[in-house]
DNA sequence: TATTATCTACAACAAACGTTGTATTTTACA
DNA sequence: TGTAAAATACAACGTTTGTTGTAGATAATA
């Protein structure tokens, strides 16, 4: 039996329809601690760095006990891609950024939610870029799938805002990619990012979206052909 | 001793000063063949996912064999940074860009020269987003340094730019940052940029960049102003 | 209190890994 | 042709790794 074969056994399903449905409010807070202090171990280390020793270390829980609630090391980063990806593809909802009017407030909304998220501006998101390959294709393809369609929400607010002559873009999912890849940039350049606040950041990220999606440029338009009449 | 401690130690010097340098045209071609197949590996699977057996296969040299030309594993992918990082850092030399006026074009220039790097657009620079961190501090820092030096090169052309009034960018260092991370994009989203020709994706880019530096804006201003008196 | 389900402690396994030792073959040069 | 250096082949070592087995402790329920 090759190991990645005994990866997939496991000795407990965790987060399969299992029998004897673990939904115990421990099992579930220890299962959580689990997948938040591995990913700080993660994004610190790297994946592959990290052993379960060091989560078990983390966590205060044993090696072999951390089978108890996990299926395998590589359910974790899957539970970790899970829980930060899920409330992205939450925000277009809870945030009803369909009702608001404006197609800027809407991209800003939306921006300023997905940096936000997690509360680690971010720093999750660097695992997707960096790890997401040693996840099976099958998992790899949900995860992605959820990616796209924050993508698509953000290529609608674009293409309102083209209707509407408030943004000026040549190829919408070209720039909905670059605005969902430019908001990772405190996590992937942090080396050279720490010396701004995170508002400064905030501020300055904001800015610089404004440009990408042309609406200063159109405003100043708008303005001028006003003054004309 | 600890395996981390074995890994320093190393069978033969290869790119140290070592006393019968290893400066045969076979030794050097087979180094560089073995950094060039390990690159392709390592953007595919991961370094870590990467095993020396599997460099051995790709290149046909015996595993154990492999230590007569490299040091160690984490030396690879030091040497595929080194190898990589050093062309992007004569550019601005190479093309003679301080001799170029337009800021624009300057700018053009480098970027051009930065995404066709090693051919592979930009697929090796996804590397050090991805496994910098198994490099020992040491060669992280001298890595790091270059990339400044790249940056920082882009931050004069920024400059003078502003200088000239013929870009409008509020933070030079945050938009250097940003544009040399953009220049990424291809490589970390491929997933979603297969679907453009590099042809198309250079395109888009270098109106983005347009756009992030203030260009497009700038001209018609200009414009304006001549067009008033 | 008895019984079952939940949780823990600890040792162990088999595989994979990076690396080395060594003996042998090939090449370069005198 | 002879000799040293360069290069190869192959087996092995010592660790670390993810994972499992199992026996015992604790908590919940009756």
């Amino acid at each position: 039996m090759t190991r990645r074969e005994r990866q997939a056994t496991g000795r407990t399903p965790s987060c399969d329809a299992c029998a004897t449905a673990k939904t115990s409010a421990v099992f579930q807070k220890r299962q959580l601690n689990i997948i938040k202090k591995a990913s700080k171990l993660f994004i610190k280390k790297g994946y592959a760095q990290t052993s379960m020793r060091d989560i078990a270390k983390a966590t205060g829980i044993d090696v072999g006990n951390l089978y108890y609630f996990i299926k395998s090391k590589e359910e974790i980063l899957y539970l970790i891609f899970d829980m930060f990806h899920k409330p992205e593809e939450e925000i277009f909802e809870r945030c009803e950024i369909s009702k608001i009017e404006d197609p800027l407030e809407q991209l800003r909304t939306m921006v300023m939610e997905l940096i936000n998220l997690g509360g680690n501006f971010g720093l999750e998101i660097l695992l997707l870029y960096r790890e997401s390959r040693v996840l099976p294709r099958e998992n790899l393809k949900s995860i992605m799938a959820r990616e796209s369609h924050v993508i698509s929400q953000i290529e609608g607010i674009l293409k309102k805002g083209i209707r509407e002559k408030v943004f000026k873009i040549k190829d919408t999912s070209f720039t909905a990619n670059m605005i969902m890849y430019e908001l990772s940039l405190y996590a992937m350049r942090r080396w050279n990012m720490k010396r701004y606040t995170k508002e400064e950041f905030t501020d300055l990220l904001w800015k610089h979206i404004g440009k990408v999606v042309g609406a200063g440029e159109m405003k100043k338009a708008r303005f001028v052909k006003r003054s004309a009449k």
